[in-house]
DNA sequence: AACAGCAACCAAAACGTTTTGGAGGATTTT
DNA sequence: AAAATCCTCCAAAACGTTTTGGTTGCTGTT
């Protein structure tokens, strides 16, 4: 591999000059920059960046940390979607992405933060991370970039972006009172992710709004997931014959609802409205197709690496970035009986 | 950020000494080892990568090129799947992934293989790569070591792992002529791909086998894409009545056929049966549920990784690693009437 | 003729590691 | 008692860049 030393050998220059010829500084002459450039060439020498980046202590990298970046997330396209978002912003910016995903048995080798410190990132985007992943907090605390999706924690060197949840699902909500609905479930997901206390907060919001009591049990808990939203709604569903809608705090739990309402013979829109929440792909594919909540992934994702960026660079820039997101009306919801 | 002269300072002892400490070679007192190691966790010491890939001339590092990881692949988990599977099986290893995505602007101004030497990764995986990428024939023609997936190359430094796609469809289509269907057509993808190609070979072989003469009219290009499959298919389906099975190459072609099915009001798999390719998420989601072949495409991406694993250690391994399929029987198939 | 100013170049240090080729002293072997 | 061996340590070079703080020689000004 051709280093600036030979081409520096090969011009008659010193490194000096060749590093100062291709990098576009002006105290050469031109014939000699042109001269350099063109055994660069001929030489096929591309810089090493690594070499670079020691000396200018900047990597130019951006570690993307996936809490699970495992096929139990493959039924949404949640993350591939964000990475997409993060891929394009990033690149556009000319940073590269470096993927650290947290296998178990290397996340108890090593940390988070100890990952990023030796890789010398220069920032991380957090996904997927549970509130109470002690990693979090880690990375927090260390003086590391940092921009978390879907956590709303702000500071010096943290940023957030998300999609305004309460409003989310009050919308949502309220979609299911105006239809004429009075008594709503929830199917929540777990407790370790902010969204699941803020989509729980609409719910309310939007009861109260239309004067309807907010009973506890009527507060499920599908973990955000297929199976459990399903045997939790089962039972449920016997149990209370009188709800009629049920908002669920992720479209994958209502298609497990939806299975779940089919197996006790309960027709979704007609005895059962059903509305999610994400806008997976899967939602305009089920039967009858999910009426959900839209969030913009890729634009999270977007988002989140010009924020990171951004605050890399200097550039002030709001840590808190919100966007929106919006209603989609399909097929599983209508006016109770 | 503390470095290894710092500690050496510490504990008055030289670099030499640190370095070797840490890393564990005999040659140093356990007591000042002890010592050290010590001495590098109160100052929260973690060894600086790029330092160390500049001496070794080593960054464990491995390219992920992704021809184009944007949305437009979003509908099927085709990429996301694999890349789990690389996932895993790199940090098992102990090598970081690093994303180069094609970003149109990026790709002109810097090539891939730059893309590689400049960041000195040790080898890449491609995937989604056309067979008339400039890139591809760039890449393999450097010396970086190589994986391709679903490209047959093979040679000293590059090697591929993809299904056996002839078999496959062959698979697929002698469900078909097995259920008794005589007039089967094939939606295949676009020809850049080499998918493409082995699966028309399978088509055609089991028309052979099954002493059904080849039509070259019955063989239609959806482009891979789900709204390009549909038109063509609506046209297709009102020329030739006589048809009663299509083969489709991929999932999502196989979507397109069905939406032109319904819309050309033909019942599946009633009055057409339907085979796709890949055994996507929605596959087992849509009305009627598709039959389809699966690829284990977490499988996929683990064994390529692996590979190129193998080929960069000097493990020796077999460069060609073709991986089992599947058909999948469910509800897009029935006898003729 | 002396000087300032400028264009074009360069030597050496620095970045944080690993590796090479010893050195010094203690211990064991002859 | 000398020689050989072993244990522990280290100075310096190397990796490929960028940056700092110059130097050299030329042009034009006084």
């Amino acid at each position: 591999m051709a280093t600036i030393k030979d081409i520096a050998k090969a011009a008659g220059v010193s490194v000096t000059t060749v590093s100062r010829a291709l990098n576009g500084y002006n105290d050469v002459n031109e014939k000699t920059r042109a001269k350099i450039k063109s055994i660069a060439e001929e030489l096929n020498y591309s810089p090493n960046a690594v070499a670079r980046s020691l000396v200018k202590s900047k990597t130019e990298t951006i570690g993307l940390l996936v809490s699970e970046l495992s096929l139990s997330g493959a039924k949404d396209m949640f993350t591939y979607e964000i990475m997409c978002g993060i891929n394009d912003s990033s690149s556009e910016k000319g940073y590269d992405l470096i993927l650290f995903s947290t296998n178990s048995a290397k996340q108890k080798a090593k940390s988070y933060s100890q990952l990023c410190r030796e890789r010398q990132v220069e920032g991380v985007i957090m996904q997927g991370i549970k509130i109470d992943d002690p990693y979090l907090k880690e990375v927090i605390d260390s003086n590391i970039p940092c921009v978390l999706i879907d956590v709303e924690i702000e500071g010096e060197n943290v940023g957030f972006v998300s999609t305004d949840n309460v409003f989310g699902a009050q919308m949502a909500v309220k979609h299911l009172t105006n239809l004429g609905h009075r008594n709503i479930a929830i199917m929540n997901g777990h407790n370790q992710a902010v969204v699941s206390q803020k989509r729980l907060q609409g719910y309310k919001k939007q009861l109260e709004e239309a004067s309807i009591p907010f009973q506890d049990e009527y507060v499920l808990n599908g973990e955000f997931l297929e199976e459990k939203a399903e045997k939790v709604a089962y039972s449920f569903l016997n149990e209370h014959p009188e709800v009629t809608a049920i908002f669920c705090a992720s479209d994958l739990m209502a298609l497990g609802v939806m299975n779940a309402a089919k197996r006790q013979g309960i027709a979704v829109p007609e005895e059962l409205s059903i509305v999610g929440y994400d806008n997976i792909t899967l939602a305009e594919y089920v039967q009858p197709q999910l009426s959900t909540v839209e969030q913009n992934k890729y634009q999270i994702g977007f988002k989140a690496a010009k924020l990171l960026i951004d605050m890399l660079e200097g550039n002030k820039a709001n840590r808190k970035v919100i966007l929106d997101n919006q209603l989609i009306i399909r097929n599983t919801t209508a006016e109770p009986k």
